[in-house]
DNA sequence: ACCAATCTGCTGATTTTCCAACATTTATGT
DNA sequence: ACATAAATGTTGGAAAATCAGCAGATTGGT
């Protein structure tokens, strides 16, 4: 078990893997400009750096940039999020997590994606 | 938006958090019982205490002993997550996630889970 | 009444996180 | 080639989080 699975994140560190697994892939500047309360540059390059002591994120050179992404496999990433949801909010019963978006207080499924998940479960 | 929303949550408030949902209402003990890399007992009260000044856990008194409990509204807290994981992970598409959870390399649902999903469809 | 066990309240020290500034390197264009 | 711009690498320290220990209170048992 990883330090990702054992929840072991800091908050600044769990905002940029979030941001990276949304984007697959970004610069130093792009993770900036998507945080919350942006520290300075030099901030994030710093915790970037961190993250790949870590060897949460890594990075390929494009140019003269540094382009960064998550080191972590996004399918495993992704399955981790959803148990851990399913654990924390919804008993482990993923018929519980349907419910909760379908529920249209929660979440306004069009009809188009509802129609989209009526196919899968065919 | 507050700070559970912004996801300004150091490591420790998240994961005892996340145990309180789970629990719905748990003692000190318990907490720790539950917590990866368990400090001590007084350690975890000092962080209930803490989470408590900061309005995110309350108690109840029962016995002698003190009850813990999340202070946010868990129906908001739920959406909040779902929001998150569909933004981070699945493009903010439902059905991406659904289909994450229909896909058999992950998860495996029971026919009767299945059926359980068909039903809320219709 | 006394002791042991179990809880809370509090405090100060340690550790980790977080950040900005500065130094260095690399690319660009004139 | 040189200056400039735009990256990266590094470091020191402030701020926040984390933690253990101790004192006092309450309960339960003998």
């Amino acid at each position: 078990m990883d330090r990702l699975e054992r929840g072991e994140l800091s908050r600044r560190e769990r905002q940029i893997l979030d941001i990276l697994y949304r984007l697959s892939e970004a610069t130093a500047q792009d993770v900036q400009d998507e945080l919350p309360d942006p520290p300075s540059y030099s901030a994030v390059r710093a915790l970037l750096a961190t993250l790949e002591n870590k060897e949460m994120v890594k990075h390929t050179k494009e140019g003269r940039r540094y382009l960064y992404s998550p080191a972590i496999n996004e399918k495993k990433a992704k399955r981790t999020a959803l148990k851990n949801l399913l654990g924390t909010f919804f008993k482990g019963k993923p018929e519980n997590l349907v419910a909760a978006l379908l529920d249209p207080a929660d979440q306004q499924l069009s009809r188009k994606e509802i129609e989209e998940i009526r196919k899968l479960i065919k």
